[in-house]
DNA sequence: TATGAATGAGACTTCATTCAT
DNA sequence: AATGAATGAAGTCTCATTCAT
């Protein structure tokens, strides 16, 4: 985690990670087949707790409009206690490597999903929200999250300040 | 450009670019010092062609709240007409490589400039848009635009449609 | 050791010095971290061997004359049965390259301290040499006899005596 | 002369040797049609002004003994006068490219014999110097010389005193 | 005669992966 | 199951030399 973040997945060397993490390389080998089933399963596992880290908050947030503020809320919390693996996916999605960036969308997929059925959907049943493509505007709503966390200086405080991104979308969804 | 679109910096080989190029490897080593010059070559090429393409059609747009529908619109053609620098600007932004990364923000600062004296301000002097900080929301529009642009497929046609996305940002924007 | 003989440091292919070695070109690099570290141990083990060669036989050597006798004939013999390793340290010791020429003159610093405390300052106290500067005079004699030893034929064969080297230096030591 | 100097043959590179020049590279080649070539001319030119400017000083001495003397003294200054050249020249005599020693040997020849046959003989004559082999004495001589006279600091100041040399040879040639 | 862009073989070095221990 | 020395293909870059202008 710490050489891929660091260095990104075509430079991260196998050696450093096998002795950063206090194993020999050939135990390394043991457990990963190669450096890209490494990455690959490193991605998987960020994606799983990266989902439910945000999703045990957006549940626990009743409203829609609370659960948009707590998508952001969370969501940058999570990139600042996972700068890491944060940067990883960042990375990954916007980097070169088509098989990487199409797996990890398929494994975000649920978190799209959640936007849009548990936050979206509910919202504009409300009227709380104005009427969308519930899909799109989700993509939308992630590609804000995933931008916007994205910005942090070196030492990992956000640029932006995640109430002022959560108001902001939440202007753009009300409805009138 | 190819290249590097295709295979990022680090996996991206010289070889193959002098040979793409038609030209040796000698050839290219004349023009540019190393890889990393060369990139940064590049990288500074595209600022600036994608920076002018952009300001020259806010420009002809009168109002601001024209001016925030030129900004996606040209945005998205750019990226449309320009797909594999587009998809290094994209990588290198969020790539590792905080080098190029910086380098990269300095080139595109008179971006966010424009956005925040030729269309935020103006905005909000007239009442078309309501007030907010000006600087940090250029930033935020630059993440959308950013986000939302680079999502498109192989073939590079564009998971949103810049005037959804416009749209969604001056809903966003427009007091009350 | 063989391939910096014939054609010098920088010359020198570590492709060449790998396979001639028994080794892959990855085994080399796994041993010696650089082309330059390398060539660094290797004058570094040298001048070791090279002191303690002529060293030994210096001490058992008696009487100051004598030792000079046998600091000539120890030094021709050490070259004689080491020429590639000879050739290195006289190309060093004279070539281009400022890094190298400083590590060896600090490697064979002891060897002068030698002459001058084991050989010429015992002479001068028993009156059999003249009074001269110890020093300056050690390291005349270290260039008389890398100097003269170092002019061989390719086969290695000495153009220089030993035996007339030293009577030539003892001449200019003696008193009178 | 510069470019060799301070990085020797192999590492020299004849871009910067004809941009030092003022020259263009194809003039270069226009004048010389190797590297090789051009060291070679460069190196003969040298031996010829190095013979010529000892030779000249040695002959207005008139005696044997003080023909010694002056053959260190004007050695030296040579060296001093011509850093560059000469620290081409004692890089050649050791370095590993037996072409261009070879070649240096036969440049050198006149003064090998001026010493045999215009200070040595001579000397010996008159009683002035024991009876040796004027030849191998002869290149002993040489051998001090370049030994001592290669011995300068960066900035060119010698580490020899030119005189000292010289007593000391005169001693070892002294009767008795 | 002068020029200098073009060439490409070859240099040093890296690193994912293997496999005998 | 753990180890880590060994491997060699492949990468970036250098530079003597050529030749059309």
């Amino acid at each position: 985690m710490k050489v891929f973040s660091r260095e990104g997945y075509e430079k991260g060397n196998v050696n450093h990670i096998a002795k950063k993490a206090g194993f020999s390389i050939g135990t390394l080998y043991n457990h990963f087949p190669s450096k890209r089933k490494l990455m690959n399963e490193l991605l998987e596992a960020t994606a799983q707790t990266h989902i439910k880290f945000i999703k045990d908050r957006i549940i626990q947030a009743g409203e829609p409009g609370q659960r948009v503020n707590e998508f952001f809320q969370a969501g940058f919390d999570f990139v600042e206690q996972n700068i890491q693996i944060a940067r990883i996916v960042f990375n990954t999605l916007n980097g070169p490597d088509e098989a990487f960036k199409e797996k990890l969308y398929k494994s975000y997929q649920p978190l799209f999903t959640l936007l849009a059925k548990e936050i979206l959907m509910p919202g504009m049943a409300t009227g709380e929200f104005r009427q969308l493509e519930p899909e799109a505007t989700a993509s939308l709503l992630m590609v804000i999250y995933l931008g916007a966390g994205s910005q942090f200086s070196p030492t990992g405080k956000h640029y932006f300040d995640p109430l002022d991104v959560a108001n902001f979308v939440l202007s753009a969804l009300r409805p009138g």
